[in-house]
DNA sequence: GAACGTCGAAACGCAACCGTTGCGTCCTCG
DNA sequence: CGAGGACGCAACGGTTGCGTTTCGACGTTC
């Protein structure tokens, strides 16, 4: 019954608001008239900010990020933090995530939503490129997946969307060297 | 002529508020009335809502992180890793930053007053204890103060501020072993 | 003891947004 | 062709915050 093109239109809105206000100044007002829609219609689609956030950002969140299997922990790392690297410097992203962040230290179920989304995905993903990677004896066994993932990720996320200081593929590759060497790889 | 005593009742009511509910919904009648103060009072030390969270809150960042300079890069490193997750840690802190980086990315002014307040001296930081670990040999030669910092920073602060995973002493040890395996130490 | 400046409290007009409602239009079923 | 539903639009009463102003109560300073 509810029109498609519609909901779109109010999902794009609701992406390009959280943006450009962030969580706490959204309201439901601007997104209608950015959508170029009636209160009405979003109302009646979702019954407040926060579920109606939540539904959107986990939607467009979980479709992201690969499981790469590359047969060499090497290449599987510089996949992820280029992949990873790209989505940070996507100026939508760049913007929502750490917002979302900040909020959900004050808000349980926008922390819920993005650990679901996000984090135990990038976990899950950690564990199995580590897994592999002792297996083939790349990595010494008892490797810690946690520490590799933040290693990984931690500076990235720093970079990009903390300090926000623009990145080149040679600070790229000389990071992906660093965090091989910190990890004790051999190969 | 300004009462000291109102004034600090304020600069720490806006702290635990900035805390609460962020930048974006911080407003200056919650501020007054948790500080137990009339708006008027207020209005007349600040003119508006930036310039006041900016003036407090560069304020209180400027007195912390010093400058370490143990004679070994590993103590240097393990001190500044100890510094930050404990400051990562505080409650206050723990939730103020986060909210305020997110801010920056759209407003230039609070990127501007962070990066002054927070990046440059971490840089600054970062050079002297790796410029000194080079110069010890400990440090294999060019080797990047940048990517030092954020292999030290970037893991703590996306661990601390970002995931909110709690941190026990043995990760801290192993983090820093790894950075330091990362940026090929000798010693 | 008079003048001054800060203080809290309260109210001002203004604006934004909340979530709801009623209206008239348009489209799509059956 | 008629019913129903989603649509936009506009308005509702209520809340919140803005930045300003006025008031009387204190406390200094001279």
């Amino acid at each position: 019954m509810l029109r498609g093109d519609i909901t779109k239109a109010i999902r794009n809105a609701v992406m390009h608001e959280l943006a450009e206000v962030g969580y706490g100044r959204l309201s439901i007002e601007a997104v209608a008239r950015r959508a170029g829609v009636g209160k009405t219609a979003v109302y009646r689609r979702w019954s407040n900010k926060l579920e109606m956030v939540l539904e959107i950002v986990s939607g467009v969140a979980e479709r992201s990020v690969p499981m790469p299997d590359t047969g060499s922990f090497a290449t599987d790392l510089q996949l992820v933090t280029f992949i990873v690297s790209k989505a940070l410097q996507h100026r939508i992203a760049s913007q929502i995530i750490p917002d979302l962040m900040a909020e959900a230290a004050r808000n349980p179920k926008i922390a819920e939503t993005l650990q679901r989304a996000l984090r135990t995905h990038q976990l899950a993903v950690g564990e199995k490129i580590v897994g592999q990677a002792v297996e083939r004896g790349e990595l010494p066994a008892g490797t810690d997946p946690d520490i590799a993932v933040d290693l990984m990720l931690g500076p990235l996320y720093w970079r990009l969307a903390v300090a926000r200081t623009p990145i080149d593929d040679d600070y790229l590759e000389k990071l992906a060297a660093a965090v091989l060497r910190a990890l004790g790889a051999k190969a």
